[in-house]
RNA sequence: GGUGGGGUUCCCGAGUGGUCAAAGGGAACAGACUGUAAAUCUGUCGGCGACGCCUUCGAAGGUUCAAAUCCUUCCCCCACCA
């Protein structure tokens, strides 16, 4: 590395920009190169072509998602091009990274569906003009057998199974597809078909990100640099963030609910989210540590900063506001749902005499009679806060009413 | 290609003729306690205006008073050997 041939702005400018790509990364390989590549691209004023890819194999992007995105988001400041990839045919052969059995397959039009959101939600965090996005199926479509022989033929299956994941599902029996080795090669090629310089992804993507370095070299390309960021745990406190896991934070929640999830999380988890899914730096953390010792006020100041992230200035003041008054005073929210005596009828529901148990069923406030019932028996229900105790509870709506069913779920009641 | 073992309610997994809507665990939901945290305890966990009725144990048929359990065919999966 001819870091003493550099000009000294250049060398500062390295400086600084290292320090910001470096930041929260758990590895960033290999460090030479990943600097030479940097410095050419400062002193030709040349930017880096930064790839990180998403499977839609769920319909929303979620805070998990944005630990990388965030870091993409460092690199398009620094004035790098971020390549977004949509993994629609990776997608179609589902990730087997981390995974101990096949994944479930989803069809194409499932994937695409999934991928109408994605974008938008992509660029909550990321300028939209300042990024490409991509479905490899642009690629992926258009490859022959010959193709795909060609490309299947720079990697040794020795080497993919090697990797921990398989290693275990080989010692375990477990089977492993055909299709499931490809993946990483798939990835990998998509580094090839974009030029990419740097490859973002979380920890659990280290092989797929290196296999790109191999293949783009044997596709006589620089190989890429990867980087890799810590993940995020879900709301459970243990198990990474997934949608299929339902532990997830959207990026599209709505206020009161971003909010609800953030308290959910567990108090070990608070300082994680901060570092990862907000701008607060860790000094300033410091000083919320000190500021709020309780680590339930703490947490309310991360659901108050995430919900202000996403939503309008202010928010997060009202959705904690909100919460107080709903959980720690037991008092009603601010608006909820409403059904009107004449949208009941429409219903089939009688608004002179409602079988409760109907109702609570009708507006999807239960999965079924049956279980409405149950909520009912455990003592879950209540009309105006008295709770309702007989199963068949039948009444005339004839003033104003707050249905509530469990903790969370509200219905206002309009003659 | 051969041999053996399987497909059970959201998941794992018992059950081999009636006492089975089906053990146990997990997840989930609810209740208590709380800070909508964690931990713990309790209840629920196919559907139905409901001490009864209806639908479920890979699919379709059959035997039987009675089938998740027996028989036939079919579909799918797995392991071992080659």
């Amino acid at each position: 590395m001819e870091n003493t041939a550099l000009a000294p702005e250049v060398r500062a400018e390295l400086d600084r920009q290292w320090e910001i790509i470096r930041d929260k990364a758990v590895d960033v390989l290999p460090e030479d190169e990943f600097k030479a590549k940097l410095a050419r691209s400062i002193s030709e004023n040349k930017p880096l072509r930064i790839k990180q890819g998403f499977d839609p194999t769920s319909p929303d992007i979620h805070l998990g998602h944005t630990v990388g995105i965030r870091k993409l988001k460092q690199f398009q400041d620094l004035g790098h091009t971020i390549i977004l990839i949509v993994g629609d045919y990776t997608g179609l052969v589902g990730d087997p990274s981390g995974r101990s059995a096949t994944r479930p397959q989803l069809s194409y039009d499932e994937i695409t569906k999934n991928a109408e959101t994605y974008q938008d939600q992509f660029f909550r965090v990321l300028e939209r003009s300042k990024c490409e996005v991509v479905s490899n199926g642009d690629w992926f479509k258009k490859m022959s057998f010959t193709d795909i022989m060609n490309l299947t033929s720079r990697y040794t299956v020795a080497r993919i199974l090697e990797r921990d994941d398989f290693a275990k599902r080989m010692q375990a029996n477990a089977p492993i597809s055909v299709h499931e080795l490809l993946y990483p090669l798939m990835q990998a090629y998509d580094s090839v078909a974009i030029k990419a310089d740097v490859e973002i992804g979380g920890t659990d993507q280290k092989f797929n990100l290196l296999v790109g370095r191999t293949i783009q070299e044997a596709y006589g390309i620089e190989p890429q640099c990867i980087l890799t960021m810590p993940i995020l745990v879900g709301t459970d406190g243990h198990m990474k963030m997934s949608k299929s896991l339902g532990n997830y934070i959207g990026v599209d929640d709505p206020p009161r609910d971003m909010f609800g999830k953030a308290m959910s999380i567990p108090d070990g988890a608070t300082a994680q989210y901060f570092q990862l899914v907000t701008d607060v730096e860790d000094d300033e953390l410091g000083s919320f540590v000190q500021q709020f010792p309780h680590p339930m006020e703490l947490k309310k100041k991360l659901g108050e900063t995430l919900v202000d992230m996403y939503h309008e200035p202010g928010s997060g003041k009202s959705a904690r506001e909100e919460f107080e008054r709903m959980f720690a005073k037991k008092e009603l929210p601010d608006d909820m749902p409403e059904v009107t005596g004449a949208a009941l009828k429409e219903m089939e529901v009688d608004p002179a005499s409602i079988y409760l148990v109907h109702l609570i069923a009708k507006m999807k406030m239960s999965k079924s009679n049956s279980e409405a019932r149950k909520l009912i028996q455990s003592n879950s229900v209540s009309l105006d806060g008295e709770k309702v105790t007989d199963v068949n509870h039948e009444f005339s709506l004839t003033a104003e009413t707050v249905l509530k069913v469990g903790k969370r779920r509200f219905l206002r009641l309009i003659p």
